[in-house]
RNA sequence: GGGCGCUUAGCUCAGUUGGUUAGAGCAUCUCAUUUACACUGAGAGGGUCAGGGGUUCGAAUCCCUUAGCGCCCACCA
């Protein structure tokens, strides 16, 4: 006679005669997670007590879900449900980035395609709303799309990088900075984005190859000295001629004063001695420009040259020179100058050789150094840090941040995976300057400054006022400038736990227990938010870091809508099922290294889950009349020897996950189900069940029943909607496989 | 210019502190046709582990060196 579960059992087993369909099931069983409130660590049953938590890196809200992101989902989903299942109280909150100039330039081209107009035009209020109207839709694309791909997180949580709380914390951050003097404005050349109109940091600033010409020429005839550069135009701004200290050519030079007239514009040289003088590039002799080259305001800084001549503006135009250069666009100032070099007989050379030249990361424009007044991070002042945790670091000692982004990795408080990275990182923090964190545009965390000009201040500048709110009294205006998004997202660990408020989710979850992000935002964001958890919190805001590479098409090329080649995963989820895309994106990818992916590969995997699906079947149909016991333990030898090689499996899945080698796990479980339990075990059973004897038979049938669970269970994180399905298929209807214990 | 990484089967990649005959997936070839599953099974071929040198009883693995490829940082004006 059947009990309860056999009829259960030979019931359901009519629905795995047809194909797996996971386009049917995959909703069907997200929503069931949904409603159980696993997702949520206080809804966990009583045994989950130890706290297990990730951060998600927040997409941008800058339009959909690509690959990447795909990646960044199932590798912490992963880590999040392995976690879960071996009793771990788990938070994987999520949340998305306001992504300040990515989106605004985003919307600000939509508005200007579709009614031609600017940001001017409409106004920082009608801005403001657009943007936001924009990241809301674009945040509804973002969250359904991260469900469809399995992501168990709390979205209960969620948060986003400009909401109220987020801004709080963002604006307690700057005054504590401000007080501590570590914020500072200061009038530096920064790097001008024209097109942007806006500052952007050093990180933001790609480079590019591109031809130029190379222009050798004297300012004017009886000048004595020649110099070289690939932009004339500048050099109406020029202070000095530097040269090497001991370059015997120029020797006799050195601190003569010369007056000229470079096409029309009055200049006064100093011949200098710098050792940064390269005596073997071009003539030797630099023409100095500190207005607008980093290096030249640099030199300046050394030898007390004026720096404020400013000879272009925000728009790359010229501000000084007659009717052929004055309002003209450097370029076309640059030929004018050309063309008078020539006529003059000044220009003795002109070469064309390969530049690299500063584009702006999000706009492509050309980026022009320009001395600005902007908002720093001083990374290398010393502070003293109230409260350290970080390890080598005392509290109550004076400490500079860049010190706290070194102790905290190279103390192994926290392990970057793959630790090479440790180099890089190391070798980023030795080059760091201080950081421009205002921008000129709108959309963003205003900074948390007020100015107030009044008779007292006449002639001085004005009186300033830092806080989280306004002064009360009136005649205070804000700072119209933007905060750089990462300063935001660099608080992203503590502020979306609930600080500065003192929540229990910041006491319990934090510090997290593993970022989980691409390689390419170490400095960025990896390095930013070690900078700012301790020096707010006194804490690192994780303890591990796992990089994965960036998703490439089969040629190894970035996927981009220009080249077509752009494989969206919502589309394979679609297609294949996320199992098939979440198993296809884990084998075979390496932490650090880049990952080739297509579509063929998923469409691959698809048929392991439907070998998993008829595993089921045959594991079902040969056992449906089994009286199946719990504590059975009567396992023939064969059976025995089994179950040893099934656990020694199970231990080495374990190991692996434990140490993060999700490529070597799903690999190795892929191989034991289909080569080992379907192509060995279950072709042997076939025989057993027909030749054995009862015992025999009652044993492998049990055997079978466990290990199918047990593949089920270790098979769950990478695959969890297949999974799962099975999984309550073959049991009662209380029990959940997302919650079911990993074997141990 | 500085740094990091890679080079293993036709392709994509593993190879966890050096240890039998170097593995997997895909692809190829042969065989199997109402078998849990053709979204399948059984089997086969295919590698001087980039080249050279060294350490070692033993090297894909450690060291040196050469070559090629990729990435990051710097930005020579």
């Amino acid at each position: 006679m059947l009990n309860e579960e056999q009829i259960e059992n030979s019931h359901v087993a009519s629905k795995f005669l047809k194909p797996y369909n996971p386009q049917e099931t995959e909703p069907k069983i997200y929503k069931m997670w949904e409603d159980s409130g696993y997702f949520n660590p206080d809804n966990l049953p009583e045994r989950h007590k130890e706290k297990y938590s990730i951060i998600m890196p927040p997409p941008n809200v800058t339009g959909i879900l690509h690959m990447g992101h795909a990646l960044t989902i199932t590798l912490e989903d992963i880590m999040i449900r392995y976690q879960r299942m071996r009793g771990k109280k788990t938070l994987w909150l999520p949340g998305t980035d306001h992504a300040a100039i990515a989106t605004q330039s985003k919307v600000e081209k939509m508005i200007k395609k579709e009614e031609d107009k600017s940001r001017y035009d409409l106004g920082r209020e009608e801005l403001l709303k657009r943007v936001g109207e924009y990241a809301k839709q674009s945040h509804e694309t973002i969250v359904s799309q991260a469900k469809i791909l399995g992501a168990s997180c709390d979205w209960s949580r969620e948060a986003f990088t400009l909401d109220e709380k987020r801004n709080l914390a963002v604006r307690t951050v700057f005054k504590k900075m401000y007080d501590d003097g570590l914020i500072y404005r200061g009038f530096r050349i920064v790097n001008w984005d024209p097109k942007g109109q806006t500052t952007i940091s050093d990180d933001e600033i790609v480079y590019e190859e591109r031809d130029a010409k190379f222009y050798t020429f004297k300012y004017s005839k009886d000048f004595p000295i020649s110099i070289s550069t690939t932009r004339p135009e500048t050099k109406v701004g020029d202070v000095a001629v530097a040269v090497h200290p001991e370059d015997t050519r120029y020797e006799k030079y050195i601190g003569k004063e010369y007056d000229a007239e470079f096409c029309g514009v009055k200049i006064h040289i100093k011949i200098i001695a710098d050792k940064e003088v390269d005596k073997e590039f071009g003539t030797g002799a630099l023409g100095v420009t500190p207005a607008h080259s980093m290096i030249d305001w640099e030199m300046a800084e050394r030898h007390n040259l004026p720096k404020d001549k400013i000879v272009i503006n925000e728009k790359s135009r010229m501000t000084v020179g007659d009717e052929r250069i004055l309002g003209k666009k450097v370029t076309e100032a640059r030929e004018m100058i050309v063309e008078w070099l020539k006529s003059e007989g000044l220009l003795e050379k002109e070469e064309q050789i390969k530049q690299n030249i500063s584009t702006a990361e999000r706009t492509g424009g050309i980026v022009e150094p320009l001395p600005k007044l902007q908002w720093f991070v001083a990374v290398n002042k010393p502070f003293k840090i109230e409260h350290s945790e970080i390890n080598g670091i005392e509290s109550g000692s004076m400490v500079t941040l860049k010190e706290i982004m070194r102790a905290s990795v190279s103390n192994n408080q926290i392990n970057i995976i793959p630790d090479y990275f440790n180099k890089t990182y190391f070798h980023w923090i030795d080059k760091l300057n201080d950081w421009c964190i205002s921008r000129q545009i709108w959309y963003g965390h205003r900074v948390p400054v007020w100015y107030r000009s009044s008779p007292l201040t006449a002639g001085k500048s004005p009186e300033i006022y830092c806080g989280t709110e306004a002064p009360k009294e009136s005649g205070w205006a804000q700072d119209e400038d933007t905060l750089d998004t990462w300063f935001s997202s660099a608080m992203w660990t503590f502020s979306t736990l609930g600080w500065p408020e003192k929540t229990k989710d910041l006491s319990f979850f934090h510090p997290t227990d593993v970022l989980e992000t691409g390689y390419d935002i170490l400095f960025f964001w990896v390095a930013r938010m070690i900078l700012m958890t301790g020096y707010v919190i006194g804490t690192v805001p994780f303890k591990t870091v796992y990089l994965h590479g960036m998703v490439r098409d089969t040629k190894g090329r970035k996927m981009s809508k220009s080249l077509g080649n752009n494989i969206d995963p919502v589309d394979m989820a679609n297609k294949y099922g996320t199992d098939a895309e979440r198993i296809s994106l884990t084998i075979a990818n390496t932490p650090g290294t880049d990952f080739k992916i297509s579509e063929d590969k998923i469409r691959g995997y698809k048929n392991f889950g439907n070998k998993v699906w008829n595993i089921t079947r045959f594991v079902l149909e040969s056992t449906k009349d089994l009286k199946y016991n719990k504590n059975y333990n009567d396992f023939s030898d064969a059976d025995k020897k089994l179950i040893e090689e099934r656990d020694i499996f199970v231990k080495d899945i374990t190991s692996d996950m434990e140490e993060y080698r999700f490529y070597m796990a799903s690999e190795k479980i892929y191989h034991y189900t289909w080569h080992t339990f379907a192509d060995l075990i279950l072709e042997d059973s076939k025989k057993t069940f027909t030749e054995g004897d009862e015992k025999t038979k009652e044993s492998r049938k049990h055997f079978l029943l466990e290990t199918l669970r047990t593949i089920l269970i270790v098979l769950h994180p990478f695959m969890p909607f297949i999974t799962e399905e099975i999984w309550q298929s073959i049991n009662d209807k209380e029990s959940m496989l997302i919650i079911e214990s990993w074997p141990v």
